[in-house]
DNA sequence: CGCCACTTTATTGTCAACAATTAAGCTAAA
DNA sequence: TTTAGCTTAATTGTTGACAATAAAGTGGCG
């Protein structure tokens, strides 16, 4: 079997989740991130698994890993809700975040090798050059994610990978689709961006950490300071 | 129903898990925990459940949550072991505690009140007497865990807690357990527990921050050090 | 008219059988 | 003897039905 033309190994990768609970996991987790499954929104079973055409042991196997996730909240015998839009949830994440990613920072500083730091530096021309065509307008989006995966991934540490690019990562996500709506600067970023980049070239951790906590401070502050003005429910 | 002489509504709290499953978690838990069931070892579902009395569903749904605390692997269509015990492992995880718990102790100094300091502060004196009494030999065990859980709960901080408190702390649990054979001289642990009242009392943050963190890297590089010397598998 | 208890309904938890995939064992050919 | 391919066994993934629990609806009583 498989040797229909695939030289190459491709996509017969380990660990790739070709159950059905995986795919639904992944299916599920885009809808709620995306905000089509809305915020503190009740999971029904059977509803959910005529909807995604599985039956109910995949699905409810889906919703135990969004769980462990952080993006749904689970009580026995009464069933699963997507997480509620709060603004003090919002702020322990970035608490997390600071410590967690600042932590990456400081490690990557000492591990991150050339090639890592040129791929790095690439990201921050393209984010250089969006800020000089736009105005300094949106970005963030999917650049900036690049960056800080980026960083992680440098840190060397599995588990701390393991924390924020699977478990926190989606929940990340989530709230910043559903607070999309506060274009930030991205001038400012950009600067904090760079002077990251320097501080791990001349291998400084903790700089670096000093500098990322700071970053992710900043992201928080402005968050706070945009719903914080609105009743925000 | 419910109104046979429970006055003051005991145990009848919700959010607890009556569900085999739960249960199921718990037992599995503990056996992983205490290394009735090795590092590396594979977990068997049909000879599980016939263990544990339960069908492959409540079981199956355990293992998951054992996955996403980190103390169980899981591989599509091949199955779930237990972790296996290697240094690295255990230092990626005493610097994602030293981050997190450095944070906690931040936020704890900020937000804690009077009566848990003063619960802090009595916890402090028992570890003080069985320094004195047993020539400051073994200790940790719990009365550390107590110490840690209750900065941590008193950080205000919701996923914090949750991360450390639920899905980490079984983790740690797992490698002390394992490696408790190191018997750790605590009085340096008792001092360094000092110096954090100290500065939680006087509403240091900063402080506070530093020295939980230079208490959990000294932990870490015990570790370090008794595990390198070894041949460890 | 409001409140309490009971009945009904819907949803979650659990089970045992079936399907699909992987790993192990075996035979046969180089 | 080793290795490739096939066959068999064991294990995981999935399903639909059944049991237990909680929520919603209903009727009667104060």
């Amino acid at each position: 079997m498989n040797n229909e033309s695939n030289p190459s190994n491709f996509k017969v990768d380990k660990n790739q989740d070709n159950t059905l609970s995986g795919q639904t996991t992944i299916a599920l987790r885009e809808a709620i991130v995306t905000g089509k499954i809305k915020p503190g929104e009740k999971l029904n079973e059977p509803k959910l698994a005529e909807q995604y055409q599985v039956s109910r042991g995949p699905l409810r196997e889906a919703i135990r890993r969004l769980v462990s996730m952080g993006l749904v909240e689970h009580i026995p015998h009464v069933g699963a809700s997507v997480i509620p839009l709060e603004l003090n949830r919002i702020i322990e994440l970035y608490e997390v975040r600071e410590a967690l990613e600042g932590m990456a920072a400081g490690l990557a500083a000492t591990h991150m090798n050339e090639q890592e730091i040129a791929d790095l530096k690439k990201l921050l021309v393209i984010h250089r050059q969006h800020c000089e065509n736009n105005a300094g307008e949106y970005m963030q989006t999917e650049g900036d994610f690049d960056f800080h995966y980026l960083i992680i991934k440098s840190s060397r540490n599995a588990l701390l990978t393991q924390q924020l690019c699977n478990e926190l990562y989606h929940l990340i996500r989530m709230y910043r689709f559903q607070t999309s709506r506060f274009k930030t600067r991205s001038n400012r970023a950009l600067i904090e961006h760079e002077q990251l980049i320097y501080a791990i070239e001349n291998r400084d951790p903790a700089l670096a950490e000093l500098l990322m906590r700071r970053h992710i401070s900043r992201a928080k502050e402005s968050i706070k300071s945009y719903l914080s003005t609105e009743d925000s429910n």
